[in-house]
RNA sequence: GCGCCCGUAGCUCAGUUGGAUAGAGCAACGGAUUUCUAAUCCGUAGGUCGAAGGUUCGAAUCCUUCCGGGCGUACCA
């Protein structure tokens, strides 16, 4: 049984002989915040108490005496203001946890009513090398999978992998210009993306170049404006407006000396090669050249298709072996230009409905109460990623029956899917729920995007590498039991765990600072701490020998005797709340969270109460039982996250 | 200018539709096991929740203003 759930019942029918709407109080039952205040706690006597005009005590104990639990809890005590504390009988609990132990789903109930769900996540671009920007989507998305499938909805996962875009035409370029016929025999995508990056700095050069003399024009302007405004502030110290002008003068002077001097590094670095100095000056219009290619790809070339159809599956595949690396595999991959028939029918619809009209050469959907145009048609003629998008989403809700479509990404990119959802919503796809199931950046330390220190961003690879690395040593300082076979799987579990653990912790929503110490590190609230344990009770149950089949199967009663293990029964039965919220509002910290706890009563538990040497038999077979359901929690909780376990290390 | 987000312990972060004395981890300090994995456990210390007002039985949470920071803002995705 779940005790909120069944809980809340109880007191949904209590409410409903003193109030017309139960439900809002309902939720205002929840597990206490502190073990003195007993199991779970309701606040909701307080504001029924304000609508009444009655004082809370009173309210509460008329609550109370309409409240039917006494099979479930001691009698509910009225604390504070007006709190009404609830505490398990211990009996039932130990109950309700012998259950708990023999069931396959772990207490974790099938949702009623399955949907459809499209999970859009980890979309990397091809022929860009992954990098730690793609981490947060990829890891964030593949745990909401696996948590919505366990809870019992269909779920596809697609990689709405960007392989149509304008980084297509410079590669394009670059192949044709400037590719190492040797280098792409031997392996294809590490010289595409050279390539890649080559026609990315040549044209960022060129546009510099030409930035540059006008930027540096304007800083004498900029100067004198902060001059002036300074003065009218200092001349007139009360006015804040001044003060305020002054300090934007300032702060725009100070954008523009940095802009100035990014340019120049971006200038600097071409110039100061005199190899990348020659192709710079052989190319003078790659900007415009490899936006040609690219529209000329878009436009069926013939020459251009073929490379395209060469290049992709290369790239993909190089794709494919990071995901493995994650266990992830995705239930469809359909990139950008798997989409591109249906653009054009797309902005016709949009045209036809009036939803669409022209403003300076593109073709735009205004959005009531949002000035900024959602573009669908370039003046070029070309189609933008919004077009794509709603393309996508008629696919998903006509073709895949969509219920909701959730998609795991930037949260910088939230205007956009404000106005993609609105359109959507106008063009009638009304009956599904579209979500921007967002996160914030991944900082370096210095409070910036994450960068090494030669600028770029870390490549994933490598970041996994690392990460694996290090977790060999510290294997190897403390697992000298394992063969090496052993500590090499170990460490990449432990490695893997570590950077999908620390990312999954973080509330999505923040920014957050990488550090390799805390991508490392094995104490605390971390991966290898949750693994660590699991490893624990596996050791006990190996050491005892036991036949866990045989352990479930005989009908044990579980016994909660000490403390430490009442409030780790009481963990284990609140899995299924855990695995619920995170498919509340998507969000996956919660179950590190709980699953945390977990571990973290199991220790107090593994450290005040011995197992195999427990005596009588009853209570030795308790603590096994008790062992073993934590042991498969922390599993499946893991699992879920896309971390997975060792039983030794 | 407009829009969105953020400001919580020395550091990194939680804090579920407003609830009791604001919580973890790391770092610091002090304890615990001749026992099933010490990658552990228990404890101490550390806070004007950016500031000021307001709403009410009750505010880190809601409203207003201000300060500080990030991001987005027309043809990149």
């Amino acid at each position: 049984m779940d005790f909120l759930s069944e809980l809340r019942s109880r007191l949904r029918s209590a409410l409903t002989l003193m109030t017309d709407t139960p439900d809002a109080y309902v939720e205002m039952l929840k597990p206490s915040q502190e073990v003195k205040f007993g199991d779970f706690q309701a606040n909701c006597a307080m504001s029924l108490a304000k609508l009444a005009r009655r004082p809370p005590r009173d309210v509460a104990a008329e609550l109370i005496s309409k409240l039917d639990v006494a099979d479930i809890c001691d009698p509910p005590e009225i604390a504070g203001p007006g709190f009404i504390n609830f505490r398990l009988k211990t009996e039932r609990l130990a109950d309700e946890t012998a259950r708990l132990t023999r069931d396959e789903r772990l207490g974790v109930a099938l949702v009623a009513t399955p949907r459809q769900y499209i999970v859009d996540f980890s979309s990397p671009n091809v022929a860009k090398p992954m990098h730690v920007g793609h981490l947060r989507s990829t890891v964030i998305g593949n745990a909401l999978c696996r948590v919505l499938r366990f809870l019992g909805h269909h779920v596809l996962s697609d990689n709405h992998v960007g392989d149509w875009g304008t980084q297509f035409g410079m590669i394009i370029y670059g192949y044709k210009h400037f590719r190492d016929d040797a280098a792409y025999r031997n392996n294809a995508v590490p010289e595409l993306a050279r390539l890649y990056r080559l026609v990315n700095q040549l044209t960022d050069y060129h546009t510099v170049v030409a930035e540059l003399p006008p930027l540096r024009a304007q800083i004498a302007a900029k100067e004198a404006a902060v001059a002036s405004a300074r003065q009218a502030a200092d001349f007139k110290p009360t006015d804040k407006d001044a003060a305020r002008a002054a300090k934007r003068a300032e702060q725009e002077l100070s954008e523009h000396i940095a802009g100035i001097e990014s340019a120049q590094t971006k200038c600097d670095l071409v110039e100061s090669n005199p190899g990348l100095k020659s192709l710079a000056d052989a190319h003078p219009r790659i900007g415009e050249l490899s936006r040609r290619e690219t529209a000329l790809l878009h436009a069926g070339n013939i020459e251009n298709k073929r490379l395209w159809d060469e290049f992709v599956p290369k790239c993909m595949q190089a794709l494919e072996s990071m995901y493995q690396r994650f266990g992830i595999v995705f239930d469809m991959s359909l990139g950008e230009s798997w989409y591109n028939p249906m653009l054009p029918g797309i902005v016709e619809e949009l045209k036809q409905k009036e939803m669409a009209r022209i403003s300076d050469g593109a073709t735009c959907v205004f959005v009531e109460g949002n000035p900024a145009p959602f573009i669908v048609q370039k003046a070029d003629g070309a189609f933008t990623y919004a077009t794509t998008d709603l393309a996508t989403i008629r696919h998903r809700v006509e073709t895949l029956h969509a219920d909701a479509c959730l998609y795991v990404v930037d949260s910088r990119q939230s205007e956009h899917f404000q106005l993609l959802f609105a359109t959507a919503k106008n063009l009638g796809y009304s009956q599904t729920e579209f979500r921007h199931v967002s996160f914030g950046t991944v900082l370096g330390e210095d409070r910036r995007p994450i960068k090494t220190r030669s600028g770029d961003s870390i490549g994933l690879e490598s970041l996994l590498d690392e990460a694996i690395q290090n977790a060999r040593k510290i294997v190897d300082e403390n697992s000298s039991h394992l063969s090496d076979a052993d500590r090499s799987n170990v460490s990449v579990l432990v490695g893997m765990g570590a950077i999908i653990y620390v990312d999954l912790h973080h509330n999505r929503d923040s920014d957050y600072v990488f550090s390799w110490d805390k991508m490392l590190a094995t104490s605390g609230d971390t991966a290898t701490y949750n693994q660590y344990a699991y490893a624990r009770v596996c050791g006990i149950l190996r050491k005892g020998g036991i036949d866990v089949a045989e352990l479930r199967r005989a009908g044990h009663a579980i016994q909660l005797a000490t403390p430490a293990e009442r409030a780790l029964a009481l963990q284990l039965n609140r899995f299924s709340n855990a695995v619920s919220d995170v498919a509340i509002d998507y969000r996956p910290n919660l179950l590190t969270q709980y699953l945390f706890e977990t571990a973290n009563c199991f220790a107090s538990f593994f450290n005040d109460c011995p197992v195999l040497s427990a005596e009588p038999p009853e209570l030795r077979a308790s603590r096994l039982l008790l062992c073993d359901a934590t042991a498969r929690i922390l599993k499946c909780g893991l699992d879920l996250l896309g971390i997975g376990v060792v039983q030794q290390m």
